[in-house]
DNA sequence: GGCGACAACATTGTTAGACAAGTGTACGAG
DNA sequence: CTCGTACACTTGTCTAACAATGTTGTCGCC
């Protein structure tokens, strides 16, 4: 009784299948979170040590944030967090918006709105109603992975999911959760599941690329005005 | 004198900087020239042995092919080369052709054709009159890659990388080459690079959906006529 | 003769420790 | 002031070992 294998681990709780899993999850959690600032160093011993686990551990795990380009490496170097530039955000979300534009042009052939991003949809407006941002922010990418998801294509879902880290990362640096329009978010989400529900292709293809313009362009200005150069 | 570090390791020599990296580029090599056919197991112990490496050293290597789908595995269990299904060819390319026609339409935009795309071209065309199929098929990749790298868009080079990498397995699989009809490339090839110095977007596009449409059937032909079910 | 439990085996997961090799830096000599 | 060397730090790689897990085969029982 009492759950046996309570014994937890110095920091975080890791309580994945994998230990390298593990902590890739919580290192991945504390990079997007700005708990490791950008341009901070994570050496292969400062990690393992953290989360309590050997050095091979730890390497693992930053071996697999490097490849997922949330982490940068140089070659007997140790792994730092990167800073995005602008041409890293433009470059991000015009990738997203050949994706994006891709699937929900297909999800529309269809006319079938997929019941778990209406679920997620639905969440939405729950938080845009508590005018909780942060909960919106993260609210908001999940209702996009899920008009990816539905397309059941594993490719497509992986390619996006590996710009979608990269996002979350920016998100967090430039801080844009804070200028993010609740009403308008969900109001543009709306229009898109209604163009899907129509069997209207185009429509929902220049929503979803005027959707995800729009969220670029705020993402932009946010960071113009920080770093002044 | 006499290179002092020419001791050669066992079956295939291994030259670059990492020695995971190189374990890596071996392996993948002899995956996608169906050296190791598919529904292979492949061990660490037995991949370390085979490259005269540790086993860690192997893992990392074959970790790596998995996360990009070259290899398929289940926990605690052997990794395997992956026998792609209808399914996953269908996926392969209706991606592959989002990501492409999309360079494609850029490229156009500024109506200019990249060099290096053009060089690649050109060495494909000395390969249709020597009428060389395997490097045919191997130049003919090379060419849509560079046309992708043309953009100077490292997330879209990523993600196509990834595609591409499936693809040369799927191409290994079905023997696809053989059918292929060296004329017919070249001179689709051309059109699109018509297409692109005449700044017609809407035209490189159909161009470059129907190019990689025609592989995708020819491929699926292929596929059908040797799996009867 | 068929079926289930158990035991042996194979394979990966994870760790520890060690040494080599590469990189940047600070310091000292010229 | 400049250049080169030595040192400290970090990663790269290996060996060895044990734990955890999944598979297989065998044996006895029904």
């Amino acid at each position: 009784m009492l759950s046996p294998s309570a014994r937890s681990l110095p920091s975080t709780a890791l309580k994945t299948t994998s230990l390298p899993e593990a902590v890739y999850d919580a290192l991945r959690e504390s990079i997007v979170t700005m708990v490791d600032r950008p341009g901070a160093l994570l050496t292969e011993s400062a990690v393992a040590e953290r989360y309590g686990v050997a050095r091979p551990t730890a390497k693992a795990a930053l071996q697999r944030l490097v490849s997922e380009g949330l982490l940068s490496r140089r070659a007997h170097h140790a792994a730092q967090v990167p800073e995005l530039s602008r041409d890293d955000i433009q470059d991000l979300y015009s990738n997203r918006v050949i994706l994006e534009e891709a699937a929900l042009r297909n999800l529309a052939a269809d006319a079938v709105v997929p019941v778990a991003a209406l679920a997620v949809h639905r969440e939405l407006l729950e938080h845009v109603r508590t005018d909780d941002r942060a909960a919106l922010a993260r609210t908001d990418l999940d209702f996009h992975r899920q008009l990816v998801l539905a397309q059941h294509s594993p490719r497509l879902a992986r390619m996006h999911g590996l710009l979608m880290g990269e996002i979350e990362l920016c998100i967090g640096q430039v801080q844009s959760h804070q200028l993010l329009r609740p009403a308008d978010v969900a109001h543009q989400h709306q229009g898109i599941l209604d163009a899907v529900a129509a069997g209207d292709s185009p429509l929902a293809a220049k929503l979803t690329r005027a959707h995800i313009e729009g969220a670029r362009d705020r993402l932009l200005q946010k960071y113009d005005s920080e770093s002044p150069a």
